[in-house]
DNA sequence: AGTGCCGGGAT
DNA sequence: ATCCCGGCACT
């Protein structure tokens, strides 16, 4: 499958990738960047300064690790609560809300950025979280004197202060988006998705974060890209579609939490996204379920809403009451999002569902499970189908191998496209327009084979030299299967009559059909002393 | 002997 | 993957 080209480009230099601004965020500030890249916004480090308000008391982590610095954020945007993930100010990466908030990141644990320890840190004056349009309160001079050593050091520190819009939300729920903030950085730093499985979905979909730029995304996401067929979506949109859930989830778990409630959870799912303000709701595909999953410490538990999973993180781990449908947001961080593939749990399921066309695809092979939703085969009008060549390679008919079989029927190839019978029962009806003719092969209730409809003759004629038999053929069935009466049996049952060689088929073969003066006439398989593929028995 | 084609090699 | 052929089974 050709991977499809994405339908948007991003900035690809290295300073354009860090430190253009999110949209709609225009503010600019020094920043942090170690690669020098100029000035951009105060947004893209977030690091403001080494300066330590006293959050309230933190939660427990949802998972630990030791020495991970823990970092206290003030949200503008609660889309950063469901977007962002890991950041470190090393590597530069930082990432900001999208939107008019502003972000402060302050650090509890050892102070650093860039690798460097900072010195000063300072406790509030009065003991309150301090906010951005606070002024710094340094206890000591030694303090104050450091400071203004790492801010001429570093153009990072000159953005401590950063104007934002006086309309940014601070209702009485910034202590508490204080505590989410902590606890999703501390998440975020500590996950054990994030950990452990880089390079799976959820490393995309981390690649796949609106706010960071091509180069990483160009790889990362193209997967999910090509998972997704022809629909057709706008960055922001499309934060993640990973294909493969988190891998300490078995699909099985998944499905089981999450099939029930399908369809009753897209709405909610839909409308979370829209509480929680990400930038474009995110389109997803049918096939793409958001489950969400307790980070909290041994605990990992899915849900497939994350109201639900809201009330969980609340009950059972923060001890609140269940009927407290106030939700102060803090849960928001003690979970985060899985995107299923539903038609990979529905695959694993298809012992319990009945096969559609779509649902060919074994479900070893998630990948190909988007196929169906695209033009499975560029076939031609007057392009006959054919079977693959072998029944492994029916999970693959819709994918690269069908392409290939087209073109060697074409030029009668037979040899490398023929494959298994039974396979008509998978084939999809064809697309409007298209013509498609079962060559061979077919099943029983189709006895007769029919040789292929079109294929060309060296001199580029596509009708036969030999019309005398293979044009009388080609209209109606070639008598032989008719004279043999297949029984209505599976072709893949053993034949008794010999042990592995099947007996020799009646029907007339291109040696016989053309001769051996017309050799090129033959069918590639005949040519090649295979099993004749032009006119199968 | 003629034919079909399996198995395997060469590229 | 494509092309080719030795060799076997079958007619």
């Amino acid at each position: 499958m050709e991977p499809k080209p994405r339908l948007f480009k991003r900035a690809a230099s290295p300073g354009a990738r860090i430190c253009s601004p999110p949209p709609g965020l225009t503010s600019a500030g020094p920043c942090c960047c170690p690669d020098g890249s100029p000035p951009a916004a105060a947004w893209h480090c977030g690091l403001i300064g080494p300066f330590k308000a006293p959050p309230p008391p933190p939660p427990p982590p949802p998972s630990s690790a030791a020495g991970n610095a823990v970092y206290t954020v003030l949200v503008g945007d609660a889309s950063l609560r469901r977007r962002s993930r890991r950041r470190s100010c090393e590597d530069g990466e930082a990432k900001s809300p999208p939107g008019q908030g502003r972000l402060q990141v302050v650090q509890k644990s050892p102070t650093h950025c860039n690798g460097k320890v900072l010195p000063g840190e300072a406790e509030p004056a009065n003991g309150r979280p301090r906010h951005l349009s606070d002024p710094l309160v340094l206890k000591r001079p030694e303090e104050e004197a450091a400071a203004l050593r790492l801010l001429d050091q570093t153009p990072l520190h000159h953005s401590a202060y950063i104007p934002v819009p006086r309309q940014r939300k601070l209702s009485g729920k910034a202590g508490i988006d204080e505590v989410m903030a902590a606890a999703v950085l501390t998440s975020l730093s500590t996950s054990p998705v994030v950990l452990n499985n880089p390079p799976s979905g959820f490393g995309a979909e981390t690649s796949c974060d609106p706010w960071k730029e091509a180069p990483a995304m160009s790889s990362s996401c193209s997967s999910s890209s090509n998972n997704s067929g022809d629909w057709s979506w706008d960055p922001p949109s499309d934060l993640s579609t990973p294909s493969t859930p988190s891998p300490p989830l078995s699909s099985t778990d998944i499905a089981t939490s999450f099939l029930a409630s399908l369809q009753s959870d897209i709405e909610e799912t839909e409308a979370t996204h829209f509480l929680f303000g990400d930038p474009i709701p995110r389109k997803r595909k049918n096939s793409t379920k958001v489950m969400f999953k307790c980070l909290w410490k041994n605990c990992g538990k899915v849900l497939s809403s994350s109201s639900g999973m809201q009330k969980h993180i609340r009950t059972i781990h923060l001890g609140r009451k269940a009927d407290l449908d106030q939700s102060d947001g803090e849960e928001d961080f003690y979970y985060t999002e899985l995107d299923v593939n539903v038609d990979s749990l529905t695959d694993g399921l298809s012992s319990l569902t009945p096969v559609s066309p779509t649902s060919s695809v074994p479900p070893a092979f998630p990948m190909l499970e988007e196929a169906p939703q695209t033009p499975a085969i560029p076939l031609k009008p007057e392009v006959s189908l054919v079977s693959p060549p072998s029944p492994s390679a029916a999970t693959t008919i819709l994918s690269q191998s069908a392409p290939t079989s087209l073109c060697h029927i074409q030029t009668d190839h037979a040899y490398q496209a023929t494959g298994p019978t039974g396979l008509l029962a998978d084939l999809k009806p064809p697309p409007q327009g298209m013509e498609i003719s079962i060559s061979w092969q077919q099943p029983a209730v189709f006895p007769p084979p029919l040789p292929p409809v079109l294929f060309k003759s060296p001199s580029g004629c596509l009708t036969p030299i030999r019309p005398a038999d293979v044009g009388e053929r080609r209209p109606q069935p070639s008598p032989m299967p008719i004279a043999k009466g297949h029984p209505v049996v599976p072709p893949s049952m053993p034949k008794p009559t010999t042990g592995t060689r099947k007996p020799r088929g009646e029907a007339k073969k291109c040696r016989k059909v053309y001769g051996m003066e017309n050799r090129s006439m033959w069918c590639t398989a005949c040519r090649w002393k295979k099993a004749c593929q032009r006119f199968v028995d």
